[in-house]
DNA sequence: CTGAAAGCGCTTACAG
DNA sequence: CTGAAAGCGCTTACAG
């Protein structure tokens, strides 16, 4: 591969002329840059972004490190991540944690080692000794989705309290009066939240939410279906299941269909995390959507205003409650809502 | 951050001597590398992987540049090809071409630019000018999904003939003999073969495959909508249709509802590529799987094979029939196959 | 076993 | 406007 130097040479000029046309440097001859640029076109020659990097120790590279890239709400995230990233002439690499935290480090260290301009990140746990140090060193850092209390970054994500009031009354209304929610990590900020909205939407209704209604789920599929066949278990199941993530939903699908029952005439069924597939499953799904493309732009460009210093802004969007055939419907609204 | 001259300082040693320890090189006394280790550990030193990187000419790194992350079946083989890379001590740099040739070179051009040591990639087209300059240029190179003809370099990927036949013969069972195809873009390889193994699988049997009963599609859900509301505009309608991958499918079940229509009373569906949603739509879909996993494994090792000079093999590993509902099924079986 | 030195491919103050 | 030189942080032949 052609060098600084081969261009250099075939141009007739030294190195330092040379990187001075690709950097766009004012002060070079028009017959200089017509020199090196033809010399460029002749080698093919395309900068080593290696060396570079080194020299200006920066690398035009962010790291995204999501906690699961099988659930279509982060490989979303992810998607607009990369394209924020790209219009402001970033590159993404991804680290993918599968919310294993050992995972997660594991691509934390090897991002930090890359020396990666700055790392946006989705915690997979409570937050490992780890980021607590990146985040102290100096690398800039945002925090996106989930977040970890303690640790002073910028923080982007939606906030599910409104929606998650309006999915409790939507199922008030529609008579269900014993809800149960599959959660996810305790250790997890979304995993939290999502629980306490639920519960203060079912106080302020004058509903409980007792312990047996709250499954321990890990935004994993399979812990959904468990939670599922805890709560089908139970001497008096509930009416309605919760579950806080996509994944879990099809994991509580499962569950219920194994038993034979049917969704919304025996259970019903919501979701945290719409995706495209919630309007083709039987039946489609109630869910709580977030503003995924507008919370990947914002951590973007929190990120990005953070590594070019200026001063970044935390974010918080609301997510919206978007009402399918899953929880039942009144004889009076037979339109299905997409 | 520390550099590895901190470290030299630090444990009294040379440059030369830390760079041996850390590299594990045999000659280094038992005294010198206690001294140089404990002197990582007090500055908590980590290799600059940029540096490092420029002086050996090698990044430990892959690119794999699929044609849409979107599509759960390229999210789930960029999982595995992360994984079986990681296992070989590499780390991955994901591309998603949105199915766009531009966007796909873009994402080479800055791949190879970081110098990464090979290249996996599912071509979003027929093959730009810049793709086969690459392979030209000695920068291993592999195919995985799809491949490119006249360009040499070792090919992964699932044959789905047999599969494809098993299903055209599934349908016959079923009484249906008007079956139509959404393709894939003509330009991709998938997007041709898995006509063609339709067009032979139903010729054997008798049935002809008219050119109104082929959509045009391009892999992404749109397309496939569009395509079958084509086929439901027919004077003579299709009494199935397949979609050549899950995000036509998902299409085409969009419109199918659109219409009013349902699945497989009025018409019958099946898609190529399982993915976990399938069980749970309305009604549960008959496929065509592809051994994911072991494609991405296969693919990564056969990049790592000529990365570092053992020679690469091609592989094709057989898609499997997964029977389910969406295409009917008979009195005598009523059991619906996961 | 160890260190001084060269060099990977760039960029950029410095001097002219 | 231009070039020689230093230097980013490593690795590795070479000499001892």
């Amino acid at each position: 591969m052609a060098s600084i130097k081969d261009v250099a040479a075939q141009a007739g000029v030294s190195v330092a002329t040379v990187s001075r046309v690709l950097n766009s440097h004012p002060s070079v001859s028009a017959e200089a840059r017509t020199r090196v640029l033809a010399a460029v076109d002749a080698l093919g020659y395309r900068p080593n972004a290696v060396a570079r990097s080194l020299r200006t120790a920066q690398t035009r590279t962010l790291g995204l490190v999501i906690s699961d890239v099988l659930n279509p709400y982060f490989t979303e995230l992810a998607r607009f991540v990369e394209e924020e990233a790209r219009a402001l002439g970033y590159s993404v690499i991804i680290g993918n944690a599968d919310e294993r935290p050992e995972l997660q480090d594991h691509h934390i260290r090897t991002l930090i080692d890359r020396r990666i301009d700055g790392l946006l990140v989705s915690p997979a746990d409570g937050g490992s000794p780890l980021m607590r140090e990146v985040s102290l060193s100096g690398t800039p850092m945002v925090f996106v989705d989930r977040w970890i209390p303690g640790i002073d970054v910028p923080v982007v994500r939606a906030d599910g309290t409104g929606a998650v009031k309006d999915l409790v009354a939507h199922l008030h209304e529609l008579g269900h009066r014993r809800l149960a929610i599959i959660a996810g990590p305790a250790a997890t900020t979304t995993g939290n939240e999502r629980v306490e909205a639920f519960r203060e939407a079912l106080r302020e209704l004058g509903l409980a939410l007792p312990d047996a209604y709250i499954g321990q789920g890990d935004f994993q599929a399979a812990s959904g279906r468990r939670a599922t066949e805890g709560f089908l278990a139970l001497p008096e199941p509930p009416e309605v299941v919760f579950a806080a993530d996509n994944l879990m939903a099809l994991g509580a699908l499962d569950a219920i269909r194994a038993r034979g029952l049917r969704v919304p005439d025996d259970i019903a069924l919501a979701a945290f995390d719409d995706i495209p597939w919630f309007v083709h499953t039987d039946p489609p799904i109630t869910t709580v959507a977030q503003p995924t493309a507008e919370l990947a732009r914002a951590a973007v460009r929190a990120l990005a205003d953070l590594i070019e210093g200026r001063t970044p802004q935390s974010v918080t969007l609301p997510a919206r409650l978007v009402v399918r055939r899953s929880c039942g419907q009144d004889a009076t609204d037979q339109r299905s809502t997409r």
